[in-house]
DNA sequence: TCCTTTTAGTTTACCGTTATACCAATAATA
DNA sequence: TATTATTGGTATAACGGTAAACTAAAAGGA
């Protein structure tokens, strides 16, 4: 409530002095008047406006975090929070933005939304986006230069900051898994490969693991769609309906593989036994399921951290040319494989 | 970065010209000089400095939402993003100001911390805080008159404007609906029954219910402890370990119940033959438990949406006295009990 | 003692926007 | 024809803060 001015009043200084206390700069300022000033703001509680500062530094300390998607009209169909990855990334950035001063806005926003609503108008700092993105629009970012930094994002890597999971790695040693399990008839379920992205990397892995043991890929082995539990029980049935004959599959996300994996269970096949199954993410959800999922680990939270870490260097200007960072898997062996 | 005054200058009229036409004031405007200005506002593709907008109006548009909470100093010890339950509810929060036109501002906050550094510091429009809050903060926010929604909050309701969900009654029908089946000797698994709260409403629900029924409650039937998967786990140990037989347990949360679920399993107890289980939240991980979880289903989406309205009714000055809304629960039928 | 430096401030200007008051030219009215 | 309203603007000040330039008095040095 109280402004500088009204302080700057009580203590029977210029505005200027009572600004210079608060920002620690008290080479300006005697002990005597600095005291009388800190004692005035501890008693009227002041606090500065972040707009007036703002508006002067052209900085907020705001940064955007964002999964662009079409927005659905209908709050009861967006289930992307469902999947607790996006949770404990939302934490872990919160908790790196904050440890470095910065403050989290959250928005789940359209393609062009990015732009006009947002970056623009409410100068934020930086941007985090998570997910694909439009060329068109990643290209709008380096004119306004604004930071941004990609998660999960693969195309024009080369003239962005972004950090990755090995995701062709971790597609490979799912597979590869399988294999040295005995299994020869691997399918594969994924979102969709028809873009480069987080999927088609996996499925990439997946196809390398095949060739290297020399097994031959068959259309009918891959799967795509939603990825949800739904679909992943969806899937399930599917295969069992189809002809041919899966001793073991891959697939593209933990919640997915639950799913299938409750889908095979329904229709009495066994896990491992009759299908092996292998997901990926490594949440805790993988050891809800019976029996435990096997699956691809990879660390969320060190992704959160990377990505705010490698903002903060944009921010602080210590790193001036693009950077691409990768994050590692590993396999956690469970029961389902 | 085009600014107003630019505007002005490509347009061969005053600054205040141009913010009319922004703004709309159409009647101190010619038709010519709005056509021109309005090109030019496109041409340049202008937005509004909000920093300087808001200093001028003083209000932000940014509502925050925050859990306030002993902030860990390790992201990978903050499991509250783990439980659906949070993701599910800042989605609807989301959605729903963005429907309204604000902006969201997420932050885990200490008790101190949501005065000093948010709501004075960034003119906050207004606070949606979830979970329980000391009182002498409540009392804060009554002096700086900026509207608060408090959802899962139950000290002091007849003062604030909250949301909270039937806690009682769905204790009450978890627990009835295990006595209709026929079980006696029912358990109790909470986060912490001292202070008044989700936890404590639920517990006399289920004390409610074996009172109604003529059951004598016996101290060892309660179990305390933080509200976690690995919690819920490690309490099923206890409960095969007690000599206190049980044939059924009502757990606070769905994430805790999975937990005993697995547990008691593992110690190879059947559920719902041995110990029939209920939950409380309705989450859609409750299907992946085998068996699937019987559970008090609260729709969250709604309770986001009625946290939401409440505040905005704050906002808009249609809701002068205080409220206190109350989210419906039922009982959701599936095979753990 | 005189000149220079340091200390402890003050004054001014500006960030981008908008509310308010003002004004000039034209149109309407008596 | 003189007066009043209307139209279509402009000028000024203010929101709260900070950077930069300036200044008066005290202290230090030769």
């Amino acid at each position: 409530m109280a402004s500088i001015v009204e302080i700057a009043k009580l203590a029977k200084v210029s505005k200027m002095t009572v600004s210079n206390v608060i920002n620690k700069k008290y080479e300006k300022v005697s002990k005597e008047t600095r005291d009388r000033i800190e004692r005035i703001l501890i008693e009227t509680n002041y606090t500065p406006n972040l707009f007036a500062r703002n508006l002067k530094s052209n900085s907020s300390k705001i940064i955007l975090f964002t999964i662009p998607q079409t927005i659905e009209n209908d709050p009861y169909k967006n289930t992307a929070f469902n999947n607790p990855f996006y949770g404990e990334l939302i934490n872990s950035i919160e908790f790196n933005l904050r440890k470095a001063g910065y403050y989290l806005m959250f928005r789940f926003v359209s393609d062009e939304e990015i732009l006009s609503n947002l970056v623009l108008n409410w100068n934020v700092d930086g941007v985090i986006i998570l997910g694909a993105v439009k060329k068109e629009i990643r290209t709008v970012f380096k004119d306004i230069k604004v930071p941004v930094v990609f998660i999960d994002t693969y195309a024009d890597l080369e003239e962005s900051d972004s950090i990755v999971t090995e995701d062709e790695q971790g597609g490979f040693l799912a597979t590869n898994h399988l294999i040295n399990k005995g299994k020869r008839k691997i399918g594969i379920v994924v979102s969709s490969i028809k873009e480069i992205g987080v999927a088609s990397k996996r499925y990439d892995g997946y196809r390398r693991a095949l060739k290297e043991n020399d097994i031959s890929f068959d259309d009918k082995w891959l799967f795509e769609g939603f990825p949800s539990f739904e679909f992943g029980a969806q899937i399930a049935q599917q295969i069992v309906e189809e002809k041919t004959a899966f001793d073991a599959l891959f697939v593209y996300s933990d919640v997915m593989a639950i799913g299938v994996i409750k889908g095979l269970k329904e229709h009495g096949l066994r896990v491992p036994e009759d299908i092996a199954v292998v997901g990926f993410d490594g949440l805790y959800i993988g050891d809800l399921c019976e029996p435990r999922l096997t699956t691809i680990k990879q660390d969320i939270t060190a992704k959160g951290k990377m990505a705010v870490d490698l903002l903060v260097r944009k921010l602080d200007g210590s790193s001036l040319s693009s950077e691409q960072l990768t994050l590692p898997v590993k396999l956690l062996e469970k029961e389902s494989a």
